[in-house]
DNA sequence: TTTACTGCAAACCATTTGCAAGCAT
DNA sequence: ATGCTTGCAAATGGTTTGCAGTAAA
């Protein structure tokens, strides 16, 4: 984990740690509130301020360490820079699925050759929103 | 217009009137602070509000009068509620065009039908960015 | 008349920032 | 030792809300 903060110039700090840590242990994206809740619920990081943690994830995402995920909910979602994929995300318990899809980046491929203002796309953002198999029934 | 508001028993207040009028004058999405200026911008309908534009924008969207986007913007913006379409939106300039794709809904189809946790998509954002061809230059 | 709508000002919530103190290198 | 990091508290920006007055039906 040190060596991810070091490659990037930034000093490896006990905040840093510990929040790096918490999103490679975490299995669905996080906001700040929910690291800053983590943090407070254990005992050797609890004083960790709430700036810093929003600090912490800013300089994360500049770094790729993190990326930013849009879910509407308000508050923005952080999760580990990996490939690049999409999220699936219920309505009512907030289970978030993921998919990769080169189905996608085709059609996208497609669109732009048709648009009139545009040449290429740089980024995109796609998030599907339902309900899962739990939530259904 | 009047009909618009009336169906959906919406009483036709100047303030409401007003801001349809922008949506439906406008060729490109808005955000409440957009709709704000415009309106103090006229003579008319100058003294609406800011509050009254929030709570006039939330209503519609109910009512399914205007659609919310979501540009990652900070801000929430709308447009008119009508066929499901897409936006490519310039960095620079803030351009949008839109589109529509049968293409990603079919796609999407095919999604779902591979998820272990998902039966159906209720909704998704698709949201591409890139620069113009002006901003390209 | 009745109830929905509005303006105003204060409250809210997520996030950011200035500053002085603290710690990693 | 030096300058990056942090905590704290205050500020921000977008949006929401309580309330009392106003207007659409």
């Amino acid at each position: 984990m040190k060596e991810i903060l070091k490659e990037r110039g930034y000093k490896a700090t006990p905040a840093r740690l510990a929040i790096l840590e918490i999103f490679i242990k975490s299995k669905a994206p996080l906001a700040a509130e929910n690291v800053y809740k983590e943090l407070k619920r254990s005992k050797k990081n609890k004083d960790i301020n709430e700036a810093t943690v929003y600090r912490t994830l800013s300089l994360f995402e500049e770094g790729k360490v993190l990326t930013k995920i849009d879910f509407r909910k308000g508050s923005v979602f952080f999760e580990l820079n990996k490939k690049h994929h999409h999220h699936i995300t219920c309505f009512k318990c907030d289970t978030v699925e993921e998919f990769e899809s080169t189905a996608i980046e085709k059609v996208l491929g497609g669109i732009v050759r048709n648009s009139s203002k545009f040449i290429n796309i740089k980024e995109h953002s796609l998030e599907l929103f339902g309900l899962c198999k739990n939530c259904v029934a």
